[in-house]
DNA sequence: CGTTACGTTGAAAGGGTTCAATCCCTGTGG
DNA sequence: CCACAGGGATTGAACCCTTTCAACGTAACG
């Protein structure tokens, strides 16, 4: 396995990742003041969890490799998953409001972060506007994206959904340098479920008819798109829409 | 109708919401620096949009009265609602990651907003760490509410979706000192369906049979709970879930 | 008083769930 | 190295909730 982004203790300014990351918009001064008060942590190993429901709130974190899986545990015991987090992707910022973290990060694989004390972050932030407002603007993406979330809940059918994820994994990789046609993830067919508000069974139905349809395959943690153009379609991005639409033909 | 909350140009200080608003956390003169940059817009009429999809970004709104609804439009054609607001609510900070709004508000009522300029907001936030921190409180609530609406998408029933709607809906009048039993708001059975990811016919459908079994009705606008009790029952957040699981029964 | 948009009600159809059985992969111990 | 367990994935059949489509009521507004 390649990994063609970072060393494993470098700071910010040598990061790979620097451009999704928190140093976004930050210049080199800037940054090294970041740095300074970033922790490289252990790797965590696959099921272990960075923070669980309740736990005070320390910390921001920054996926450097690996990945987390976010869910919360509702009333019914049933748990729902809320996101996935990978390389360059902020987590923990849910937890800022209460001052508890009111969801569970679960590494999806060997997984290295950057921790983020938060005092320190919001009184570096209070000295660095760039740097206050790429927190702001973390928070507000982070929004947008549970906004599409929710989009993609509320009205899509299992497959849309389905193609909509895998589309959605794919343009992410490919923004961090990775190919976006292939690529792993370790991720159970249930979780991928629960964060569609599908059951295993019908993840299962659609993604076995998908690779017979030569659309993509996802077998062993291994997913390979065959026709993206065909992907994009079926969920739903093409431009003129041809589903329920007779006259959405060009203005 | 009695408005027990507020005048129309009052400051902060005096301000009837300035504990659910952004003042929470600030001091006296902090507050009058904030009031100092904030404008009282001129009433908008029901239907009125406080801003709209690809607009720049130029603002926060805080509501004072009304309220609203907000909304995108997908690739489809088709909205969703994402999420509606109310007095003590403020809107409009999921622009700030592209600088432009990515949803459109749209007004259910009369309704007046204290307009808080964005770029004024950021450089006192900057000098005041409490409202800097009151903001970043803000958007992790928002993200909170985000995850909870994403959650009653993605697995509850039609019955569980709208009691559950009606018990926030509750909780949330009570919190602004209105009473949590009898109510007003401005929305179609549409926006709810919308929001609640159904048609307006199974809302309909649902409203009819609670109005009959004396949980609550909802009327021209007018919502009442008779059982309040019943209500969190069937909106699935009583203590022990009952549903599904025959052995849950204590510790 | 007519128009229009929203709301209600009914019957039929369909997509996804549920339940259950079987398969497959991975890791473990003999 | 192989057998065996155990969790996850797959497949099938029946069911059920929600949608869809259509017709009818009803409230608001010019």
């Amino acid at each position: 396995m390649i990994t063609p982004i970072s060393l494993f203790n470098a700071s910010c300014t040598e990061c790979g990742l620097k451009k999704l990351c928190f140093p976004l918009g930050l210049d080199k001064a800037d940054m090294l003041r970041l740095d300074a008060i970033v922790k490289r942590k252990y790797p965590l190993q696959k099921g272990d969890a960075l923070f669980t429901t309740g736990q005070p709130f320390q910390a921001v974190y920054a996926v450097r490799a690996g990945g987390f899986k976010v869910s919360t545990v509702s009333a019914s015991g049933e748990d729902q998953i809320s996101g996935f987090y990978l390389p360059g992707d902020i987590l923990g910022t849910d937890a800022l409001a209460t001052g508890n973290h009111i969801s569970t990060a679960i590494a999806i694989d060997t997984t290295t972060v950057c921790e983020v004390p938060f005092q320190d972050l919001e009184r570096l932030a209070s000295q660095l506007p760039s740097l206050n407002h790429q927190l702001l603007s973390l928070m507000s993406k982070e929004l947008a994206d549970e906004r599409m979330h929710a989009e993609l809940l509320s009205r899509k059918s299992a497959e849309e959904r389905l193609t909509l994820f895998v589309l959605w994994l794919s343009r992410r990789q490919e923004r961090r340098g990775f190919s976006g046609t292939e690529f792993r993830l370790g991720l159970l067919h249930r979780d991928v479920a629960l964060y569609l508000g599908l059951t295993p069974e019908t993840v299962s139905r659609i993604l076995a008819r998908l690779a017979e349809e030569q659309v993509f395959s996802w077998r062993n943690k291994q997913i390979e798109i065959f026709d993206l153009q065909a992907l994009i379609v079926l969920a739903g991005e093409s431009q003129h829409e041809k589903t329920n639409s007779p006259r959405a033909q060009c203005g």
